[in-house]
DNA sequence: ACCTGAACACCGTTCAAGT
DNA sequence: ACCTGAACACCGTTCAAGT
């Protein structure tokens, strides 16, 4: 009935890249762990080894979604960095719209949700910021970044151009940034 | 073992409040019709006379939340008005952590959803900002100020004085309204 | 008109047992 | 070492039955 994955031995890996195209395909709601286990053509229990339990699961998602965010040149002047960086979410959120959303409920610990964290932190004390001022900005652009993109992905802004929106929005952004 | 509401007739508005009581107690996750009809001193079944589903029930909290926020007089200053509603939707995340995070995945269709919006939209045209402008605003404005409660709420800025934060957010992007 | 209990098709997770 | 099936304590929801 479902297509099951047979290529090698399982792996978090695996289990992690199953995850995500079930919770694309069913919604996120239905993905449960009985049902990654029929996708992945073993019993539930199998499951169990690659994963400590389904809190375990959501967090590997949201760490692999953070490392689906490609990171910017340095040598790109820092505007450009932090609109590659905004694109690059919004890009994720369209990809994945069902499982976007968790990257808002639930906290980034691994070393991939620091790596856009920082890449942002450089481009904004290139622009000139200090040190406490980059911090400040940076929370405010990734809530501003993150929460268009959610608002797109749950389609809050419907009828809306987001993606002019979205520049726009930037824009501004990247103008108070310059006059900091 | 728990609490049970004794207090009339079995209403819609009662269900609402017990739910929200429930969430907020148990958390979010925990809330259930099963658990909720328990915290009523009522079967399962009964409850689904004021609540078509649980979806339904969530709806109906969300409707809750939003006629939670004060509207502000009109006769404040446009900054002043704007600022109210900032702080009210603070202030609701912080009265109501667990369920705050419904406001962002479901989208809220009730006459309580536009009111805190058109009165937003109202200071943004008093500011001086034509219609278009003032409706893009708001939702740059909406996202920012629902993105910083929920990180508040779910604690993604921890060790972070938000309180700070976010008046230092509001005062740029009120400085961004005046110069627009 | 309003409430109930049993039943159905699901969950996440533990644990003893199999190879 | 790795996987399994049965079991436990839950879900949301349907439906026939009770008052």
């Amino acid at each position: 009935m479902r297509t099951v994955y047979t290529s090698g031995p399982l792996k978090r890996e695996r289990v992690l890249e199953t995850a995500l195209a079930v919770a694309e395909r069913e919604g996120f709601e239905q993905l449960s762990m009985r049902l990654l286990a029929r996708e992945l053509g073993v019993s539930t229990m199998a499951v169990y080894r690659h994963v400590t339990n389904k809190d375990d699961l959501l967090d590997g998602l949201v760490e692999r979604l953070l490392g689906e965010l490609e990171i910017p040149e340095q040598s790109l002047p820092w505007e450009q960095r932090l609109r590659w960086l905004a694109r690059e979410v919004r890009a994720l959120a369209h990809r994945r719209p069902e499982v976007f959303g968790l990257l808002l409920r639930r906290r980034a610990v691994g070393e991939d949700a620091t790596r856009a964290r920082q890449a942002a932190l450089r481009a904004l004390r290139d622009a000139g910021l200090e040190s406490k001022a980059a911090e400040r900005m940076e929370r405010l652009l990734s809530t501003v970044v993150m929460g268009f993109a959610l608002s797109e992905a749950t389609g809050r802004f419907e009828g809306i151009d987001v993606e002019d929106e979205f520049e726009r929005a930037l824009e501004l952004l990247t103008r108070l940034v310059a006059t900091q």
